[in-house]
DNA sequence: GACATGGGTGTTACTTTATAACACCCTGTC
DNA sequence: GACAGGGTGTTATAAAGTAACACCCATGTC
């Protein structure tokens, strides 16, 4: 992630996509979903739930409650439209919503940058390592944590 | 894991194998950590740390601290001896303390059950792909969910 | 043996993350 | 307008994890 890039631009694209994929889907994304997607986008980073929660309570002027967050957040989820970073209880917008693909993770310990891949090398090796075993994937999680390429050139 | 498999003598050989461990490395496995490894073996599912808590305030005849379990805990993890299942905030003991390998896991959501496996095309994919991003591995994290051979076969 | 050192443990209080139960209210449909 | 069903609000509570500080005890040194 660049620091310069368009991040305006790209909190709208990915509303835009959103839109356009739930209205194919007859799925209801509504105004609070899609403020709580806005937000977990204000960042490229992963945002906790209760990060968001106040943020959502800052612009309404009065507080929310985190099932409010958290009803969105599943909501936005199941769409794929937001991922789920388990090791680190956060949330990141989806990069590709709308692909088919599983949400693997480089995690930088350092700057906290959350960049999805979707290798097909990885992807494949699970399959195949679960199929030896005769074990079904519903859902794969590979989060690595490390040091991201900008972080190893300039440590902090 | 087979229902009849002598889970008392695999405790038993997991302390030994943990005993081994820490005198070779100089580490101190306390009567407080040896306890607690013991509790997270004592089945084979992924355990919380509440439920651990419980087990071990039982033992004592006393209420123990919330922290008393996440330091053994935190050691034991640190040797090698027990992982962390991310996706559940749970632990599990290692299958095969010493040995280099990065902690991957089928997780059975019927019935809660995680196999560790090692699988080297896994590891060598999440490699692979860190290195094509410029990215510096530090810890992987592969926590497959789906279902396990034998649930699939008997579902419930 | 006295002493200093440092890691390990106990205690209290607290924060962060997540869910349960239940009522109400829109929105689309007939 | 009545109905059905999903979405939202509200209150309370559960589950998971951490901070700060004091004490204790094994170990090495003199």
């Amino acid at each position: 992630m660049s620091a310069l890039h368009d991040h305006t631009h790209c909190i709208a694209d990915a509303l835009t996509r959103a839109d356009a994929l739930c209205a194919e889907r007859g799925a209801r994304l509504t105004a609070l979903r899609r403020r709580v997607l806005e937000l977990v986008w204000s960042s490229h980073r992963p945002r906790g739930a209760y990060a968001i929660l106040e943020d959502l309570s800052q612009q309404e002027g009065k507080a929310a409650a985190p099932l409010t967050v958290y009803r969105a957040l599943e909501f936005l989820v199941e769409q794929g439209l937001v991922h789920r970073i388990e090791s680190l209880n956060a949330y990141v917008g989806c990069a590709a919503p709308g692909d088919v693909h599983s949400g693997q993770f480089l995690v930088c310990e350092a700057c906290g940058d959350a960049a999805e891949i979707d290798d097909p090398g990885v992807g494949a090796a699970i399959d195949a390592a679960a199929a030896g075993r005769g074990f079904r994937v519903q859902r794969p999680t590979v989060e690595v944590r490390g040091l991201c390429k900008s972080c190893q050139e300039n440590p902090r």
